[in-house]
DNA sequence: CCGGATATGTTGACAGCGTACACATCGGGT
DNA sequence: ACCCGATGTGTACGCTGTCAACATATCCGG
């Protein structure tokens, strides 16, 4: 409810200041979230900014949350598997691998956003708070329980399991957008992701 | 041979700016790479730069190139396995993921500069002049083929095999340098490490 | 041996960036 | 009805990369 616009005080500038950041970062990531920029598009003075961030890294961590939830959503999430189904299991850590990959090839802006913060809030302890896990992490924890809930990972096997998983989609993603990567066809990229995924889970099982 | 060093003419300025690039860089990665800092630690003003290079990113290409020939030196190198011996052919691969990690994880500032070009020149294609490929790739591409002279990887499989680890070891050693993997004890992430770089390999030599 | 051409370094300036400080204006509680 | 805190504005500062004009050292042909 934006009541009096008195083409002085705003509404709820917050809000629009962030809608103009999504849509700044969306296109350029991070380095394209540029103050000045982002105010005039919301019509309103640059240093209008600092009444709602302490400053251009606040504002940054804002989007960066903002992003990550966008990210969990466009992540195929599929039912989880019923706990006596092997396939649908590991089908479920392989969508989610692929799902990650896609939205970074998708929304290459907001997916460099999403790992631009000093330290990735709460996700060094993959411990128990499950609920306070970053989204997109969370949907990998769940395939990983599932994973050993299907006996196809031993109990023993699973703590830890989410880094070679993570680090095969991100480096692959990266490599994708940043790296040499993205001078192969797509054709040929889209089979390099699939098979990424699948040497890491595979390799995953056996160990 | 810098002859006179009459104070005005420098003698071989372009080198003794790239000195002080790297020295920036490995401190603070591309982000430090400032020239009015640079140039004044050669002692020279901020302008005599434009006589060497362009413009900043003609710099920082340049410091590319510098740091990958560094890297590669620095990624341990042993010597290459016998055709006929299996063991030390998986070992050499396992050698290279492991030393891209630790170069990482060693000089967190010339590893990111190492990707801190738009294209990395001359990667896209794994093609046949393997003598111009970026030095730390080509260690990559000599230990799969040595996989495949080994009999441990079929040739169908040899094309695009370096996308799955190249993936896998870049992922982790950024999750490690700017992700959640920072947070946790050094023992655990080598443990880590291991597991992702065995995983990969295990799942390649299986697909 | 000398004198202009050329390479190389300096000076000064400009636009764009984040942001600190002082001031203007609005809305709500006493 | 008033005033006070919240919110937006204007001005300014230091930092950045970079351009244009100028100064100086080196080299090459007469």
């Amino acid at each position: 409810m934006p009541r009096s616009r008195t083409a002085y005080h705003h509404g709820n500038l917050r809000q629009a200041l962030l809608e103009a950041a999504l849509e700044l970062t969306r296109a350029g990531g991070p380095a394209a979230l540029v103050v000045r920029e982002m105010t005039a598009r919301a019509g309103v003075s640059p240093n209008a900014a600092y009444r709602h961030f302490a400053d251009r890294d606040a504002l940054l961590a804002a989007v960066v949350e903002q992003v990550q939830a966008r990210m969990a959503e466009q992540m195929a999430a599929p039912a989880r598997p019923a706990p006596d189904d092997p396939d649908a299991a590991v089908a479920g850590l392989r969508a989610v691998g692929l799902g990650y990959i896609e939205f970074a090839l998708r929304e290459p802006g907001w997916f460099e956003v999403a790992f631009a913060t000093p330290r990735l809030a709460g996700a060094g302890d993959l411990g128990r708070p499950a609920g306070s896990l970053p989204p997109p992490l969370r949907r990998l924890v769940e395939a990983l329980d599932d994973l050993v809930a299907a006996g196809l990972l031993h109990p023993d096997r699973r703590p830890g399991a989410e880094w070679p998983c993570w680090s095969a989609v991100h480096g692959f993603a990266l490599l994708a957008l940043q790296g040499p990567l993205r001078e192969v066809p797509a054709e040929e990229r889209r089979a390099a992701a699939a098979r990424t995924v699948d040497a890491v889970v595979r390799g995953l099982l056996q160990q």
